[in-house]
This record gives structure tokens, C-alpha cells and sequence, in this order.
DNA sequence: CTCCTAAAGCAACGATCCTTGCGTTACGCT
DNA sequence: AGCGTAACGCAAGGATCGTTGCTTTAGGAG
């Protein structure tokens, strides 16, 4: 009646991270959209079964791996200073997406998404609330910008440009979309 | 030696918009992941032999219906005024993805962008140019806006919650997004 | 060290997909 | 109306995928 005890040592580690370090090579070589389960069991030497018993289908292994490349505990950029912050989180996601691999794993979460808001770009959508927030808590006065406005400024142009001009994300970026989301 | 005489009529006709069709309820029923091109010949009581011949795959064919819903030569708004072609542009743009069916067939492309510029995006970038061009010959003056900041201002954010938000797609979206666009 | 069982491996199965060769239909041109 | 061939239908084939029951291996607690 107690829960399963977990086994997180030894071969599962073993073989968690050559499935992992497949997913990657694979999605670099051939996208996300077409990378099958059984195609990462043979490159990771892993029998097919394990990946399914585990996973269950191809989105929740890409998912489990994007989440596990852009740690959602990370620190966040705390100057006391917005603009600061909010340039120095914006360059992150950039420099983050402009991996080609990250790209890849972000249009294959593209394609599933619509019915509830997809895990990683949650996180996202939270860490914008924090920074936001927590200006306003410092400064005792409200933020001159809202968490969805930061969406619209900085997220959507940045995972647009990810999804659909990978080319267009130069090291700047990050500062011409806060230049612009944050006047004079 | 000459180039092959396509046949548009009759049957073929018939059998393309039955297939069109097919395609549009199944990709509002399933989502434009999980259409693969056997279910479309059942629905559209075509032989999928004909569907792999004409497209080759799935996306393929996802692509040739996207393109063909949102025309890329209807008339673009055009009243002189920056503000309010902007505002309307937008607002079709908003209408367009708040339609499941669109929402879907957006997320599909997204899945296999990356490479170049997909189709139904570059259109969107041509026609904000031409906005934006058009307003600087009629004035005769450097337009407020640069295209590309029409891209980030506009369409990124309408894409990203059409493909990650689409419950976030109300009436007034357009004009909030224009107002923060082109201040005062 | 020993026991329990979580996790991985193995094998067989059905389902679905995509391809290919060939016969049939009917569009478009003369 | 008649002809050539583009486009569709049909059927068989191989390939790949995902599931399931069972066996084997080895992690973690006592």
C-alpha cells in the first residue's frame, strides 16, 4: 500500500542519459517531427519497450527533454533593475533558442500544443510574473509594464523567430525588443 | 518533349475538394498532428494511392490546404491612414486563427519550419511590407514603423497565442496590440 | 548477504502506413 | 467523335510502429 519504491541509480541512470543523449542527436539530425521511439532505442542501444513503458509516446519524451535542457530553477536575473533584468532574461531565451536542437524541440511542442498551455512555455509565462513582480514589490509602485505585455514583447517575437526564422536571432535581439517594450 | 497537359476538370476536380474537405473536418476533429493521409482517402471516398501520388505526405498536403484558405491576393486594407490598415490587418489576421480549423493548420507548418520561410508566413511578411511601403509613398515621409517591427509587434503575437494561447485570441487583441505598436 | 520488486530485455502480434505495378477511367486536344 | 495520356482505382507487398505477456537483471532496504 506504500508507493513504488523509485530506482534512480545504476542502469536506469545509464540508461536514461544514452536515451537523452539520442533524442538529441536525432532531433538535430532529422527534427523533432521525425523522431520515432524505435529509432532512439537503437542509437541509444536500449531495447524499444523501456522507452514506451516510460514515456508512453514521442511528444512526452521530447517534452521530458526540453524541460530537463532549460532548468525551470534556474536563477532569475535580479538587479532590482527591470529593464536590466528584463534584457538579461530575453538575451537567455535567445541564446537558448538559437541551439538549433532547442528550436527543433520547440516546433515539435508547437505541433501538440493548443488544448492547455504547453509546460515549458508556462514556465516562461511564470518567470515573467516573478520578474515583474518583483520590481514592483521593491519599487512599492506598480510595474510599467504587465507579465503578458512582457509576452507579447519579448516571448512571442523571440519563439516566433525560433520556430519560423531560426536566421533572425542575432545576439542584439534581446535589447532592440526591450529598447522597444520600454520607451526612452 | 513538352511539359505534360494538366488535367483540372471533371473528375480531378471532384476529387480535390472532396480530399480538401476531408482534410478540414479531420484536422478540427484531431488536430493537424494526428491526420494521416488513409484517413483523409476514407472520409473523402478517394483511394489514398491518388493522395500519395499527388502530395508525397502528410504536411505536404496540410501546406497546399493553409495556403489555399487564407488567399494571398485578396485585397489588403487600404485607407490611407497607418493606424487603421494596421488595426484591420491585424484584426483579420486575429479572426483568421480564431478558427480552430486555422489554429491547427498553423501548428502543424510550425512543426516542419525552420529551414526556410514557410509559405503561409512569408505572405505575411510581403503584405506588411506592402502596408508599410504603401503609407510611405502616400505621405511621402519615412513610415513610424519598419515591417520588421510590424513582424514583432503584430504577427509574432498573434501567432504565439493562435499556436500556444488560442483561447487568448479575443475581439480586441488587434487594436491592443496596434495601440502599443503606435503610441499616443 | 539476502530478499523483494522496479526496471530493462525479449519475442510475438496486430495495426497502420507507404510503396509499386498494373488495369481502368475520362479529361483535353485535334 | 476519336485518340493519347493524365489521373484515379485496385491489390499485394514490405516496412515500421506500438502493444502485451513473460522472463531476466540488478537497485535498494533490511
Amino acid at each position: 500500500m506504500s508507493a513504488p519504491v523509485r530506482r534512480t541509480g545504476g542502469r536506469s541512470a545509464a540508461v536514461l542519459s544514452a536515451i537523452r543523449y539520442a533524442v538529441e542527436e536525432l532531433v538535430r539530425e532529422r527534427g523533432a517531427e521525425k523522431v520515432t521511439i524505435p529509432m532512439v532505442a537503437e542509437r541509444a542501444g536500449v531495447n524499444p519497450t523501456s522507452i514506451y513503458r516510460r514515456w508512453g509516446d514521442a511528444p512526452a519524451l521530447l517534452n521530458d527533454i526540453a524541460t530537463y535542457r532549460l532548468d525551470p530553477d534556474r536563477p532569475l536575473p535580479d538587479s532590482g533593475d527591470l529593464r536590466a533584468d528584463l534584457a538579461a532574461w530575453a538575451a537567455e531565451l535567445v541564446e537558448h533558442y538559437r541551439k538549433p536542437l532547442n528550436a527543433s524541440i520547440l516546433r515539435g511542442g508547437s505541433a501538440t500544443a493548443g488544448e492547455q498551455e504547453t509546460d515549458c512555455l508556462r514556465n516562461r509565462r511564470a518567470e515573467a510574473l516573478l520578474i515583474v513582480e518583483r520590481i514592483r514589490q521593491d519599487n512599492d509602485a506598480a510595474s510599467p509594464v504587465s507579465a503578458d505585455e512582457v509576452i507579447d514583447g519579448l516571448v512571442a517575437p523571440i519563439v516566433y523567430r525560433a520556430i519560423f526564422l531560426p536566421w533572425t536571432l542575432d545576439g542584439d535581439l534581446a535589447t532592440r525588443l526591450v529598447d522597444r517594450l520600454l520607451p526612452q
